[in-house]
DNA sequence: TTGTAAGCGTTATCAC
DNA sequence: GTGATAACGCTTACAA
């Protein structure tokens, strides 16, 4: 087993509430004295200077630190020593104007604030290392006007390309996209005639297979949680999913409640109140992620309702979350990791040009835990 | 209240196995046609271009860009509309290399994996943000090799500053900010004399706090799961604040039975099950961070021990998992969101010369919830 | 208020 | 294999 870690970074905008005015006080300043970083005025080695030192040009400079194959042995070693007195590090901002290249890629995905895009994104970037990309990310908070606003923050920022979540967005985006000449590619969700090419799994196919898996334990009072559906395919896919399996099982979907709400904890347990309020009572509530199901069960703890002998719940994404949850939660396995590397790897070749790239579809699996039980 | 949203980005190295030979199979491509990204050789408008259109010199275009004010508003009109018409955006790498700054500070923060950094991590983005600057995030898996790899990558990349957490690393390190003349500030833990400014709080005296609640419940058997501490001052702090407590209560903390383990649910588990062989058997299990913690917890369930009435657990954050756990956890509650509000106010400071960089220690809380219970 | 022009540190195309 | 040298797109004195 290999000892993975992640390396990151990120950049990122945030549309703050405006805490200018915050004085904050309370707190000691202790006993430290004040450690004055002076910022030493010492100008950086440069290629020039590196050069001088090696008495060679700054081509064989530049060659040895991108194509050492096209250089001597030995001048390659003078080279390599003056680097290392100098310290010297070359200027990305340089490079990225002469090579009108970056080696960087962009992610932009709705949010890091919980774990769903967390090991996709891990394993995404392992790909990337793994040929000496480097990833840049930037998140949204679902607002699809903000996830714009990153899109071209990264591509001015040089990105080599971009992998972007889901494919509802506005057509400017696509325009800008293709406009810039910048390869991007779609994760986290296929459809057919993609306007992008994409990587990821069939959100309504996985959740009416979970619905299918409930339905056929007896379930006949389905409430649902839902992500809010508007401009995220993922969560109407999903949505639509528990509808198809109803009317397959010769349900009226047209009845099936489902409370709408932004990914939380709280909010999940907001709206799992308020659908324990109807009559007759769900018997399973279906949760859009698995965020939404942790809090529906915590609200469900608090109420004094069992799971799954009172009320059955099912998430979505299996985060190490659904694992944690008592009882553990049954939800829908996405393969996170899969999914991130095929992309490094898809994304990389449509970069380098090799690729134009290749939708591909990444089953995925139900995973069942004590959070549903059956209909006695 | 505001509606806070995150958005950031990172970059990112991971030290991946090689996951090279990986063939993966069985995966359906769907008819989906082949998204073909023309990679529209269209050239892209530069300050030249806006400045043809809008007959203006390229100087008076930058300006209009970087000081609006120092332009006259008729021809700042006329150049937005051409930057607008033109669709222009600055080239991120022509204008670091011009102007040698490039408004991007970076972090270098430990892991990504779990929720400890996030929520101190997003505010400091906010802060940023708020003015003008955007993030860039390296974690390293608290590898300190890597740590050093990554503070090297950002500042290539031109970061203007730097955040950092804890203060024990190479000394190389340091010299090297100081010769690159990068400000760089520390957070999450404050000590005496630092090499660089601080904002953050005292891990001993926190966790001392701690345990001498502990120790006032009546627990004299005290079992320790802590983080690996070498090159980890948060960590070691934590254990010798748990020392210190006993101490205080004349009792020898040298006999103190201390799991060391890398962060994680599954090492925290494993620490507990290893603890609970020992005779006496431990009254309370006092943790590294939550999700040791969370582990623990895990393990007691599975060995069919209550929490807390067979056994007590404490943790150290206070992060979203302490909540939501079963029951819920007693731990060390951290200011996360002013700290990292602090921190990009002091890093800018730094970073535009208006301050050397101060020290500042902040105040935590225990949190109590239901995981720690009194020894009868 | 605006324009001119000299860099900024690389890469890449040529010759040699 | 190696060395000149011309871009690359922007900022910023300095001049006008």
């Amino acid at each position: 087993m290999g000892f993975t870690h992640i390396v990151s970074a990120y950049i990122g905008i945030a549309q703050s509430p405006n805490h200018a005015g915050a004085v904050c006080t309370g707190h000691r300043t202790k006993g430290m004295e004040r450690a004055v970083t002076s910022p030493s005025p010492e100008k950086l080695p440069t290629l020039d200077d590196v050069a001088d030192a090696a008495k060679v040009s700054t081509a064989t400079v530049s060659r040895c630190l991108n194509e050492p194959a096209k250089v001597s042995e030995k001048t390659r070693e003078k080279v390599m020593q003056a680097v290392e007195a100098l310290g010297y590090t070359p200027h990305f901002g340089a490079r990225a104007l002469a090579a009108n290249r970056t080696f960087t890629i962009g992610a932009i995905i709705p949010t890091m604030e919980n774990a769903i895009f967390a090991r996709g994104l891990q394993a995404f970037q392992e790909g990337l290392h793994a040929q000496g990309y480097t990833l840049l990310v930037a998140s949204h908070a679902y607002q699809p006007e903000i996830e714009a606003e990153q899109i071209r923050a990264l591509v001015a920022r040089g990105a080599d390309g971009l992998l972007l979540i889901g494919h509802r967005r506005e057509d400017d985006v696509y325009r800008f996209l293709e406009r810039r000449g910048v390869p991007a590619l779609i994760a986290w969700a296929v459809q057919d005639a993609p306007r992008l090419p994409a990587i990821g799994f069939d959100n309504k196919a996985a959740m009416q297979g979970l619905a299918d898996h409930v339905l056929s334990l007896g379930h006949r009072n389905i409430g649902v949680i839902s992500g809010l559906v508007a401009g995220n395919d993922r969560a109407s896919g999903r949505l639509a999913g528990i509808r198809a399996a109803m009317e397959a099982h010769g349900l009226d979907q047209t009845a099936l409640p489902v409370e709408e709400t932004a990914y939380g904890v709280e909010n999940g347990a907001a709206a799992f109140a308020r659908l324990m309020q109807l009559r007759p009572r769900p018997s399973v509530v279906m949760c859009g992620n698995d965020v939404l199901a942790v809090g529906a069960m915590q609200q469900a703890r608090e109420m004094g309702l069992l799971v799954p002998d009172d009320v059955s719940v099912t998430g979505f994404d299996n985060i190490e979350l659904a694992r944690i949850a008592t009882p553990g939660l049954t939800t829908v396995d996405v393969p996170h990791r899969e999914m991130g590397r095929r992309a490094a790897d898809a994304l990389i070749a449509m970069v380098a040009g090799t690729s134009a790239g290749e939708s591909l579809e990444l089953p995925v699996e139900i995973t069942k835990r004590g959070s549903l039980g059956r209909v006695v």
